[in-house]
DNA sequence: AAATCAGGGTTACAGGTGTAAACTATAGAT
DNA sequence: ATCTATAGTTTACACCTGTAACCCTGATTT
């Protein structure tokens, strides 16, 4: 359970596939993916991609094999969030509400309250 | 001023150089991005890109050209987070920040006050 | 004038990513 | 026994991205 690196953003819908449901036949995840428009040999390539990554491993079956997530969930999406941060708000997870707050029908005390909250979360 | 999409994280850097001073010229982007590491030619064909990609515009100038953003600082920004937030948590702030919190020293109750204007917030 | 340097344009090149076909083995369907 | 659908392995290929060199020109230095 280490930090895999490099994840991509079609690699994440697979591995999103066995957080939900560890252990899936590669059958399983093919019906998952159904709506992405994916062939086949697509989803084969991703899977074996995050193999190659470590970021899923196998177990053989009588069934064949059961594909399971080698990552966690929350950490990874934690690890992403941070990337995300550092890239687009600096790391400040306040700069990000308060361009968030903007879309929002928060009112102004409202809105003040929630940045009172996110300051202290950042200690 | 329009949706540019797949601005690349080393792009994003520079643009984020003349967000912070429009109309910069090429030796003062290289000066802003001393710290980066690259070679002037490295940051000349991040400029290059980005000009391809219609994120940047040029005036002539006497004195050289100068460099100007032709996106929005704050609309790439919300892109970004809105991008990031569909892929990784499903589009939810609420999912976002309930995975923050964790990492926070918000007190529970606390913690339940910002759910509960993230809830209003999302609407 | 010759050498040097910043700016501008063009070209390169490896690794990652999206997307998939080709081929092979196998197990269930006929 | 044969055909066919599914699983598994290998290979492909174009575009994006990080990173940069090469070459030309005009300005500045010596």
């Amino acid at each position: 359970m280490e930090n895999v690196k490099n994840i991509s953003e079609s690699e994440w819908k697979v591995l999103e596939v066995l957080w939900d449901k560890p252990g899936s036949l590669i059958g399983e995840i093919r019906t998952a993916l159904a709506g992405s428009g994916w062939s086949y040999s697509t989803i084969k390539t991703l899977v074996l991609r995050l193999t190659q990554k470590g970021a899923l491993y196998t177990k053989e079956t009588p069934q064949g094999k059961e594909y399971y997530p080698a990552v966690d969930e929350d950490k990874s999406r934690r690890d992403e969030t941070k990337h995300f941060l550092d890239r687009i708000y600096n790391g400040s997870v306040r700069m990000l509400f308060s361009n968030l707050v903007k879309d929002s029908k928060l009112s102004d005390k409202e809105a003040e309250e929630l940045m009172g909250l996110i300051d202290k979360m950042e200690d």
